[in-house]
DNA sequence: GAGAGTAACTGACGAGCGTCATTTTTTTCC
DNA sequence: GGAAAAAAATGACGCTCGTCAGTTACTCTC
């Protein structure tokens, strides 16, 4: 971590900018880590960190690819908005995920709209560098490409866990992965704040919001939970991982 | 496609072996094209077409990856078996389509078992050959990727049209995917036996088998369409989109 | 072609969800 | 801190779906 090298390495070219993913909590996992010395320049030249408040949007629905971005604090959600206006809320972004990568792999309009649930922070190298790095470094794209893959068995798993499920096991299942994002580990009593509205999670699960307040009802009826607004307490994980 | 070039290129080796996608009829749009000619040695060599019978399985959830696969005639599902024994069908696969590469990037067991639903024909490449192909030919890697975007674009399309639609519409949706794969392009007065039985199209939209029998006398009612067992007989495509 | 086995259809019943309307709570902004 | 606005909760009602049961129609084999 030490900003001055006390051992240049023999390289022809003077200083190779340090990694822009070194500092970050998620550099050993990021996509750009491994990159080639010419990459590495490139990468630290077009690498942008941004903050981003609540609400924010990153990027819209419908509009050219721009960047892969990579989410280093907060959550952020991936929505579809439909012809008659109705949106559908088809993925959660936690830390460490990239998002924005289909567009860019398919080079095609973004389908979603991306927006801050809470204050954040992203990471982004825009499309046209990132080509660049993809080009000259191919392991970097098998890395992309990874992240690709894993959100399609993402896509997959939640449609068979969907599939013969009803909704009560559905909001069960959300807010299962909800602590998880948000308490990661935490398996005992747990009162968080949910980052979701009602309508939010309507539309991650199909339902209307009327639907999801009844069945938060009968969750808190059958001694699963509590809840008061966006405040939820759980005594433990395994009664609420019973219901799905 | 003369078998016998007229004019040998001055290339160093004697005889490059014909691309092994050149007589195909989906050869311009296959992932293993373009590829560079140590590639398409490797390719030409590796390169496999298998016939499937009906209900064939062509590879099991579970099992690890095995090859790249490439529907060159009929048409495949994706199944995903859950817990409990019950299937969800995830996926149909038409010609031209690759199936199998989601694995093969995530470099990780199979999460869903690929069956032929008619008499098929399948092109595989094995994992370890591709694996060779990819690193020497990145854009190769590129092409599968942008496929596993597109599939990943598809399945939200899906998700975005399936959450705020009742039974009916996704049923009628469906039977207008089969209809488009099957006679591409014909919108006039058709008749068409069903690839699926109804169990695997309750499968497909997460219903119970008797809904898709009360759905199906829906429609008919309704005469949007007529059915009789496997065969559907559809006047026009445009009164299925009205209902969906 | 006859029989067994499977798939598909139909009916009845109860629970769950969508819709609309109204009340209560929470959030926002001055 | 208080008013306005938005979000959430609750009630009523009709339709749809899941479930179980029973019947009819295919399909494969011998």
């Amino acid at each position: 971590m030490a900003r001055m090298s006390s051992s240049p390495k023999p390289s022809p070219k003077p200083s190779l900018p340090p990694h822009p993913c070194g500092e970050c909590r998620f550099g050993a996992i990021s996509v750009w880590q491994p990159v080639a010395d010419g990459q590495r320049r490139v990468l630290a030249r077009s690498h942008l960190r941004r903050p981003l408040e609540k609400a924010e949007v990153i990027f819209a629905q419908g509009t050219p690819p721009d960047a892969v971005y990579c989410l280093s604090r907060g959550l952020v959600a991936l929505r579809s908005y439909r012809p008659d206006g109705a949106s559908v809320l088809v993925r959660l972004v936690y830390p460490g995920d990239i998002f924005g990568f289909r567009s860019f792999l398919a080079d095609d309009a973004h389908q979603t709209e991306a927006t801050a649930l809470v204050p954040s922070r992203v990471c982004l190298v825009a499309r046209r560098e990132a080509r660049e790095i993809v080009q000259g470094s191919p392991q970097t794209l098998d890395r992309i490409a990874g992240r690709c893959a894993e959100e399609l068995a993402r896509a997959r798993n939640w449609q068979r866990a969907a599939a013969k499920a009803d909704n009560r096991k559905r909001l069960a299942q959300l807010i299962l992965q909800l602590a998880d994002g948000l308490a990661p580990g935490n398996e005992g009593p747990l009162r968080l704040r949910l980052p979701l509205s009602r309508r939010d999670m309507a539309a991650a699960l199909g339902i209307e919001p009327e639907t999801v307040s009844r069945l938060f009802g009968r969750l808190r009826d059958d001694c699963v939970l509590r809840v008061s607004g966006r405040w939820v307490e759980i005594d433990t994980l395994e009664s609420l991982r019973a219901v799905g």
